[in-house]
DNA sequence: ACCGACTTGTTGGCCATACCAACGATTACC
DNA sequence: GGTAATCGTTGGTATGGCCAACAAGTCGGT
């Protein structure tokens, strides 16, 4: 407890404590608390969410599917999977409809609309990408992204 | 049988779109959710939460501070460095006394207590770490630290 | 010395995210 | 056939990050 030139008049000093700065999982959940906002306001602008583009891109990818399966595969809860659809079938994005084959089952699918949309979406995201990682060349993104599966694959 | 009724060729469940996997902001969120999990565990098991740290890290960096201060340094709301104040507080971690040279202000100050508990934390925070980016070597870790430095400071 | 503008601590509340619990209806398993 | 599991759905909870307002205090200019 020594060393304390608290008003290091240099801006040269960052206000956060080293012991932050050198904690991956800080860093982490700061830059996320980032992203997130870009990312929120950006599709808010478009009047969408998170939840809206992660259910429609494994509906565009793995075609028509339960709301389960939807769930698993965008790791959103059964309930949240409830309300994402209930919004993007109401802005006709999506259709449920109950599957014949197993009364218990909703079959959700895309719409053209809902393409054309989760397109739209695709740039809106870009952009916020962008603005987020601008400090990065596209090499380091990539490396990134590369470490970032790699430690949700393990957890996975 | 029937299997699922929707599963588009062989390809075994890649259960996450290939638009989720390759959107930085969505893995660093999945990531982070996994970090926070693995955090507020590990430091609830010792009766601690993450703003505890933040806020004891900047008061064994820089030394006594205001609590404006202490926010400003750790990026917290000034009413949350209130609510974490009063828990570190109760537990001897801390001192809150009024700054006799400005009555608006608390100067708050780290106990020997507090600089051993801090300690204790960054061994619990390391072990939770460690967990988080197990798949990485330590040379990646360094290098994702710096990349999300960069962003952070882009953003600052 | 005064008045307005700002800061500080504090309380209270908001909203979104991520979960969890339970339920009726249905299906699968043995 | 009977038990266990699954589905959609409704509710609720816990947390995090934030903002608004306020009284007490300080500061700047005049």
């Amino acid at each position: 407890m020594a060393n304390k030139s608290v008003d290091c008049g240099g801006m040269e000093t960052r206000m956060t404590p080293q012991r932050l700065r050198s904690t991956s999982t800080w860093l982490l959940g700061q830059a996320t608390t980032h992203a997130h906002r870009l990312v929120t306001d950006a599709l808010g602008a478009v009047g969408a969410r998170r939840y809206h583009y992660s259910l429609m891109a494994a509906l565009e990818e793995f075609g028509p599917a339960s709301q389960a399966d939807l769930g698993r595969r965008g790791g959103l809860d059964r309930s949240d999977v409830v309300a994402t659809v209930n919004e993007l079938a109401d802005r006709g994005f999506v259709e449920r409809r109950p599957d014949p084959a197993d009364r218990r089952r909703n079959i959700v699918n895309i719409t053209p609309s809902g393409e054309a949309h989760l397109r739209h979406l695709d740039q809106v995201l870009g952009q916020a990408q962008d603005a987020l990682l601008a400090p990065l060349s596209a090499a380091e993104r990539e490396e990134l992204a590369r470490m970032l599966n790699a430690v949700l694959k393990h957890h996975g």
